[in-house]
Order: C-alpha cells, then sequence, then structure tokens
DNA sequence: ATTTCATTGCGTTCTAGTGACACAATGTAA
DNA sequence: TTACATTGTGTCACTAGAACGCAATGAAAT
C-alpha cells in the first residue's frame, strides 16, 4: 500500500515538513444548475464529510498553502481565495480522529505531531463549477459537490467553518462584485441573478437587478443571443474585467 | 537581572508553554484629544516601535490570548477586539532580530525556537483612552501612544499589520455602530463626531450626522448639558446598550 | 447690563437611488 | 397562425442622503 507508507510517513514525519499546530481549511463554492455547491471530502475514517484542507509548508506563504490544497482538489490554478476566520478553540482537538485513523492503518504510536492540537486557518473560494475535476487526498475516499443546501454531517467544527464562510460570502456580496470566478466566460443576466439569488438566498426583483448591475459597469453586453428557448432570446454579458476590479477594490453597495 | 533570567527561560524553554510558530499581534487604539492614538512598545533592541504583541498557551483559546496580551499592556479586561488578518509571508522572520537580542543579554546559544519561522495573527482592539494604564513587556523599555498621523518607525511588517488595522477598522465603522468602546460614560453629540471623522480621517456634515445617528436609537439624551463651553451647551448622550448590540449584529449604514 | 459670537438644535430643499410594477417585443411550441 | 413564457425597457412613488438656512444658547467681551 503505497498510500498507507506515505501516510505513516505524514504521521511520525510531517512535522520536519510543515509547520506545527496550524491546518488550513477551504470551504471551495461552485455554482451549478441554479445550485450553489460546496467541495467536500468523504473521509475514510468514518465516512463523514470534510473540507478538503492540508498543513503549511515550512517555508511558504500561508495563501499559497491554501492554493496548492485547492490545486490538489480541483486541478485549478488561479482561484479567488480569500481567508476569512481563524478557529483557535483550543477544544477543537483532532486528536481521538488521528488515533483511531492510525489505528486503522495499523500503525502503533502515541507520539505524532498530529496529534498535537491545532489552529486552523479558514479560506473560502469560488470557482467555475465546470471546470473542476474533484479528486480526494489520501485520507479520504471521495470527493464530491453537495448542495449548501443538503449538507451532510461533517467530522469536527466544519459546519461551523463552513457557515462562517457563507455568511462571509455573502457579506462579500453586498459590497463587492462576484460572479467572475464562479460563472463562465459569458452568461445571460437570469443566469447571474439566479447566481446571486442562490448566494443570498432569496428572490430579487428581475428588473431592478438588471438596472443595478449594469448602472455598475461591470458588465459588456455581447451581440449574441442564447438559442433555443422557447421565448424570447435573452442577451450574453460578460464581465468587463477592467470596472470589475475597480468594484472589487472600491466596493459597491445593497443587493435589496 | 530578574528580567534576563525571565527572557533566557522564554528563548529556551518557551516552546513548552506556548504553541510554535504562532504569534499574535494587537493593533490597540485609543481616542484621546480628538485624535486617534495607537498603543506602540519602545524595543530594547533598536530603540524602534513594535506592536504589543505575545504568543498562544498550549491550551488557551487564540482570542483569550490576545485579551491576555491585552490586559497586560493596558490594564484593562473586557476589551472590543477583533481579528482581522493572518499574515503568513515566510520572509516575515523575526531570526536576526532575536539573536541580535539574545546576544545584547549575553546569552550564547543558536537554538530556540524563537528563530523559528512565525505566522502572526492580528487583533485590534478599542479601547477608553483615559483607563489605560500603559506598561511595556519584558523586551521593551517603554509602552506609549502615538498619534495615527505621526507614527514612528516600526520593526518587521508592524506598520504593514497597523494599516490593514485601521482599513479593517474603518470599514467596521461603515455599517457597524463604533465608540461605545473608545469613550467614556457620556459624551457630547460634537464628540463623537469628531471620532467618527478621526477614523474615517474626513470630514462630515455637523447636522446630517447627528441626525443619522440618532436615526439608529444607539443614543440616549441625557437632560444634561456640558458646562463651562463659551457658546450654546450641548447635550450629554449616552449609548443605549440595547440597540447599541442589536445594531452591531444587524448591521447599519454608511457615513459618507 | 448689554452686546458679541462661536456653536448647537432643529428644520427645509433638492437629488439620486431603490422598490414596485406596466407593457411591448421576441421566438419556440402548440 | 396563435399561444405563451420570458426578456428588454420604461414609469412612478417613495425614501435616504447631501447641502444648506436659521433661530436659540450662554460664556466672554464691551
Amino acid at each position: 500500500m503505497k498510500f498507507d507508507k506515505e501516510l505513516k510517513d505524514h504521521y511520525l514525519k510531517g512535522h520536519e515538513k510543515f509547520l506545527r499546530h496550524i491546518s488550513v481549511d477551504c470551504v471551495i463554492f461552485g455554482f451549478h444548475q441554479s445550485d450553489l455547491k460546496v467541495l467536500l471530502l468523504k473521509t475514510k475514517y468514518d465516512g463523514r464529510r470534510a473540507l478538503p484542507g492540508g498543513f503549511i509548508l515550512k517555508n511558504e506563504h500561508i495563501d499559497a498553502a491554501a492554493q496548492r490544497i485547492l490545486k490538489e482538489r480541483t486541478g485549478l490554478d488561479e482561484i479567488f481565495l480569500q481567508q476569512f476566520h481563524v478557529f483557535g478553540n483550543p477544544g477543537r482537538s483532532t486528536k481521538k480522529i488521528n488515533q483511531q485513523f492510525l489505528k486503522n492503518i495499523g500503525v502503533k504510536t502515541n507520539k505524532s505531531w498530529m496529534f498535537d492540537r491545532f489552529i486552523t486557518l479558514g479560506y473560502y473560494a469560488l470557482v467555475d463549477f465546470t471546470k473542476v475535476t474533484p479528486s480526494p487526498d489520501n485520507i479520504s475516499e471521495a470527493c464530491e459537490w453537495f448542495s449548501i443546501y443538503e449538507l451532510p454531517e461533517m467530522i469536527l467544527d466544519h459546519r461551523h467553518i463552513f457557515d462562517e464562510a457563507l455568511e462571509n460570502l455573502r457579506m462579500q456580496l453586498n459590497f463587492h462584485p462576484v460572479g467572475y470566478n464562479l460563472l463562465g466566460k459569458k452568461f445571460t443576466m437570469p443566469e447571474l441573478q439566479k447566481l446571486y439569488e442562490t448566494i443570498l438566498g432569496k428572490k430579487l426583483d428581475r428588473r431592478n437587478f438588471q438596472r443595478k448591475i449594469l448602472a455598475t459597469g461591470i458588465l459588456k453586453r455581447l451581440e449574441e443571443t442564447k438559442k433555443g428557448v422557447a421565448h424570447k432570446a435573452p442577451f450574453y454579458y460578460k464581465f468587463e474585467l477592467r470596472n470589475y476590479k475597480k468594484a472589487l477594490k472600491a466596493g459597491m453597495h445593497y443587493f435589496e
């Protein structure tokens, strides 16, 4: 078992590579079929779900560590990534889980840096669902998307971390543009609106939404319209990256 | 030298008490004489200034660690405290400074947890200036207030940390009430306005400010007026703590 | 005692932005 | 050819915010 060898090494010698006591957990949001999704792992430990996570190399920027973890789970580079909170309750111990896990793979030891206390840096990421190739890490047997409205049970405080991430994303939506990292190159106005509604968890007025989002200047209407719909064909739009980034810095205002 | 003994212990055995690789830095804001101030230490190392900081006990909540550090520098309990960013650049090394420092107090060693890389958790705090008794830690020779508009040179990336803290405070001001932790029990409207202007770094219209802040319902006007001013006496106000906390949770809107 | 004057408390006007809603245009399916 | 769901554009009433006016106050100056 190559995996088991790697794992044993990780438990016994990981502290030579990684910073002790610090982990990174990523809440990866994707948007698909009018639904906001989050990428979760299925642990080999007991089948419950966990946020993709990892550790920080001894000479690695913490943001780079998060990027690396994301790349490993999604295959994507250059992802929108945001640090949102540090979870530092001494009670959030991973010791039991890790001890049980080691027992499962037949390693006997009561000394491992993984038994120590960890504080975890929470990041959230926005990715283009269609471009992601989910792949589990070596302590997981699956890596799958879940609707944020139908979340399975999660280990430790991962549900709490997710909740905080969503709240932060909603906050961010209130005064920064969102969408560039969640949608494809071109999209229709109803599609963009659906994204906003899904994140915010409420309906918005179609006409007011259009007026407001166009007023920001972050969109450019294309000549092309969507084909094959049994009603008036909506225009495609794309993001005007110059203005989008400007709006990211400056901050906009609320959506209803 | 009792201090030196303690220090030597800290360098050689601190890792038995504290989490490795993790520090906490606090940006402590106070308001005095129409000026926003920040509390800084003067290092024994080279006289440059530093943010009050410290480490996390092995079984301590990270927020509790920040509270403890604040208590040690200001004498105050129950302070408004907010985690705002983690600084995790591997380049932000404290090794040189710490080596030099040890040499200065006559300790010869090239092994100390303090030579390792540190990531630092940034917190900012709002305190009542008049209630603070500044006291330096054992690597500092002074603990003093500075106007945020006349900051001295600071070690490492502490200036950068300060800048981020101020930006976060200003953001916070945009949709949460601020003042309860920075002003005394009672204050006049011009005093409160001055606080907002100082934090935001710009003038606000006196009449609109009053209308808006009163509309939030977080203030209660007292019967008492300020005595001894050579013009119309302004009323005193106090915070209506119920509504203040409600507004903290719900979020308000912008100030111009 | 009277006047001066900076400052305060309260009010008005004007405008831009928001929410609610109407209506014609479009393009596939019946 | 008609039906119909959906889109693009426009209107209207309402509100919040920015800019500004003016009388009241009360210690200090005359």
